[in-house]
DNA sequence: ACCTATTTTTGAATCGATTCAAGTTTGGTA
DNA sequence: TACCAAACTTGAATCGATTCAAAAATAGGT
């Protein structure tokens, strides 16, 4: 293939217009069927398959793909169950409405903002959970359309969101209901601190993470319904990765003798944590119940399976996508809030006495 | 936002020619640092980011970005065991790089046609377990450098591809050696033709999938080794789901009275068929035992875990990634073959007698 | 001050397609 | 035959950046 045949040879050959040739490929139904047949024949001769997409891009403007940013590694799209889910979502979506999808990591500042600045695509979902303010701020400095994902939905932007709120109140609920005082709860990160650890009153006032902040709000909001005081149950920060849950699970159990229950703020965490709790001798739900958030595919399948707060991940993934789509159609800037359940499996039962 | 800012409208800003503006984001050594100052001033003033991908693309030609294509719904990359693995494999070795991650869809003629032809990338990986030839003539006439996963090495493109001969040969030693004689096999597909049953000796003869064929060449040679007729075991051809999977199992049962073993192509296969052998209360390996092919996740936390043919996935990912992007660099073209290795575990065991 | 080598800057052409107002052709009707 | 409306085709400008040979500027040595 010594040299690139352009849509500009095709219409020299055919003795046409690049406009006819333009038009023959993008809407054939404007051009005659005689004019057609002669275009596409100089086409075929020449070995021309069809517009390249680089020239469309830059005249067109568009190149009908998105792109979705993780602050974590690539990888973790394949790997990690909650946003495995989300993503087959937002991929069932792209394919329903022929888009195209590119994978962008924001792993560290640098290869953020280069990667958004740089990525082929006409619009961004921020997956927001946490590090959400700083992938706003680029997406928002690149100039083109975004959903940011359990941001703030007060925020003024794009957003869909879990009912994050009311999942806490359903998870605090269940565990009270069933005779749980000594609760320990094992958190998402705050903020982009990388700090890990039992949260001071202070910094659990001041939590930037919205999931982080709105679960946690839920859990209180319950105690305190229920007459515990929120600051006699401890808080771990934790990565949402083994080695920091367990060295949660080991410090929240010194912190409560007599501990009942942990509520976990993922199911990524509450797995962990069952794991944990199992390899130190403890029963799960008979000495220690854990509940979850989420409801990835591994909740049920967990020995036992896991009692958690169900999201429809993958709706969430639909929905983000639809508005992405839509905020390039013009459509008004909104929030999407979805709603939550509780689902009792076995890794919750009732408080044992002291 | 009302109007774009350019390139060109910064070197006018600054008084400067575009050439030297374009200089100042992308070779700055090449440029006086008071030089790079007034730019950078001009630019910050205008709100000007750096330049426009769309601009860069046409003029450059290359985006830095690699486009994965499966003949599958997009979803099963996030979903399929064996495929999430080898994505998670692509997408480390892209970050390695600083090199983008497309998508992309194949999962009709018509849909493949389109998305190969405009997907804004500068190669593909292309995943031919299934439908390969389908998939490397569309790639071939894009114009654009790819790499064959799992196409037959022998083909004289780009290919990555697990040593298939020799992990047949050794899924079938190992039964062999448990003293194994009454043996089906659950295949992957032959070709393109949608068919799913007994495979006849004439079509076995024909597979024109890759890893099909050489699987079941590997399984047969070590037959004919050990002094069994290839021809008496039962293959049967299954759309590597749970469905034509629980179908294999029912008939090959039937087939073969006594069977003591199954030989599964894939683990996604493997793992179906012991769910299916348990609903019908046969104890594996007790009664039937089950071999795999791949060592996905949940081959060892499988209840018994799962003896299999273990290839690595993540490596055929990382090297295929790092093919395309030397291919783009004019390396010639190669072909790499990776080792396998058997990986005993509880789901296979002696044969029971008649 | 002059010369040479190196560094810095220039700017028109190029990349390949789409766009859309204007021009041309065709078909139907009076 | 003439006129009008609809269908079809035209083609230069535009999209926004990079390129690279030539021109200009700078620095160092004699």
């Amino acid at each position: 293939m010594a040299k690139t045949v352009k849509l500009a040879d095709v219409a020299k050959a055919a003795k046409v217009s690049q406009g006819t040739v333009s038009n023959v490929f993008n809407r054939p139904d404007m051009v005659s069927p005689e004019m057609r047949e002669r275009v596409m024949a100089a086409a075929d001769s020449l070995g021309y398959r069809g517009p390249d997409p680089r020239g469309r891009l830059l005249r067109a403007g568009r190149v009908n793909a998105i792109g979705v940013v993780t602050s974590d590694y690539l990888r973790n799209f394949f790997e990690n169950g909650y946003t495995r889910r989300f993503l087959a979502g937002i991929a069932e979506e792209c394919e329903r409405h022929g888009a195209g999808l590119s994978l962008v990591s924001a792993q560290n500042d640098e290869i953020a903002d280069w990667n958004i600045r740089t990525a082929v695509v006409d619009g961004f979902i921020l997956n927001c959970v946490v590090e959400g303010s700083r992938l706003v701020d680029l997406a928002a400095r690149r100039g083109l359309p975004f959903v940011a994902v359990e941001f703030p939905p007060e925020s003024g932007f794009n957003v869909v969101a879990a009912d994050d709120d009311q999942g806490g109140r359903l998870a605090a609920s269940h565990l009270i209901g069933l005779g749980h005082r000594r609760i320990g709860i094992l958190s998402l990160e705050f903020d982009d601190s990388d700090k890990t650890g039992i949260v001071s009153e202070e910094r659990a006032a001041q939590a930037r993470y919205s999931p982080t902040r709105k679960r946690l709000h839920g859990y209180r909001e319950t105690f305190a319904g229920a007459g515990l005081d929120p600051r006699s149950i401890p808080i771990y920060e934790t990565f949402n990765d083994r080695e920091t849950v367990e060295a949660g699970v080991d410090a929240v159990l010194e912190a409560v003798p007599g501990l009942t229950a942990f509520l976990c703020m993922s199911d990524v965490i509450a797995i962990a944590a069952v794991h944990h709790l199992q390899a130190r001798g403890l029963r799960v739900p008979e000495d220690v119940s854990v509940i979850g958030f989420d409801d990835i595919d591994d909740a049920a399948s967990l020995d036992p399976p896991l009692t958690t707060i169900r999201q429809d991940i993958e709706e969430k993934g639909r929905v983000a996508m639809r508005k992405i789509l839509g905020a390039s159609e013009g459509e008004p800037v909104s929030s999407v809030i979805l709603p939550v359940d509780l689902v009792v499996r076995r890794s919750t039962g009732p408080a044992r006495e002291p």
